[in-house]
DNA sequence: GAGTTTTTTGCAACAGTATTGCATTATAAA
DNA sequence: TTTATAATGCAATACTGTTGCAAAAAACTC
């Protein structure tokens, strides 16, 4: 798994540094999108200034593409082996949970095809978020569901 | 004009106050939606902090709502009249423009329809965002390509 | 492997964004 | 008019994001 960011590193003309790799490696491994606070707190010591950097650089080069889910506060995912430093191509939604707060791309789900003209507005893109609840959080939901029931 | 803030104001149980005045009518007079600092700069002195509350206030009622726009910048606009306190209803797409910035509602481009259980995931909203470019800056690099063509 | 060049990091400094508390002011209600 | 309630202005603070520079690390060259 390691190796697996070094490649991804080498591949893209990156530098093999400490901090790229334990970055990366976190997000290769997270099942949900990760913000800047996230990653600091996975590590006990990482400059929150390299970080933006490094987060900048992953993006730029096309390793890990915003995922957009309606909370304004920045998190990221890793991107798919399609993506390159010159076109992004993360035409999938996100999915927001109200009751965690995770964010988790929905590769399944694709963008909405619209068209390019809408009104006199050219429309070179579109991103879909979805909100609800998640199924981690739908079960815990039905266990206190049945702890109450119990209780009555 | 003014008159009508001060419908909204009292129809949602909100004090008449000169702040709110001036910020309910920039949202009622403007075609795309606001940022705090939007705000800031349409008047010459008004207390930020206040902004901020107001801007929430507003929101929570229903009177303007997120506009969304991939950005991770807050920006809100004017909402329709069906939205309340309880329940707010913009269901429809926001369309950002890459080159001036600006973020409008489209309401005639409705979120899209998505199946309330994906993947044993509750969606219960979907919001969808559009970005490309404006028909102002459109129409502006039309006229810039033209000057181009003139003078080669 | 050593030396040189390039890239990245750590840190200071700063700018921008957002929230909380409290006294004062303004608005609404009695 | 007086009283009660809501909103504002301000200080203080926390959080988020950017820039510059020297030092450290990585890459390159011989």
């Amino acid at each position: 798994m390691a190796s697996n960011s070094i490649k991804i590193l080498e591949e893209n003309g990156l530098s093999k540094t400490e901090v790229r790799k334990k970055v990366l490696n976190l997000f290769i491994d997270s099942a949900c999108a990760l913000s800047l606070s996230d990653i600091e707190a996975a590590f006990s010591k990482i400059d929150r200034i390299t970080l933006y950097r490094t987060l900048k650089t992953f993006e730029n080069k096309g390793i890990i593409h915003k995922a957009v889910d309606g909370t304004n506060h920045p998190k990221y995912a890793i991107c798919e082996a399609s993506c390159s430093e010159h076109k992004h191509e993360d035409d999938h939604a996100h999915f927001h949970c109200l009751s965690c707060g995770k964010t988790v791309c929905f590769e399944h789900v694709p963008n909405p095809a619209i068209p390019e003209l809408l009104n006199g507005y050219v429309v070179e893109e579109a991103t879909l978020i979805l909100s609800g609840t998640c199924k981690e959080c739908l079960v815990q939901k039905k266990s206190r569901i049945s702890i109450t029931e119990t209780l009555e």
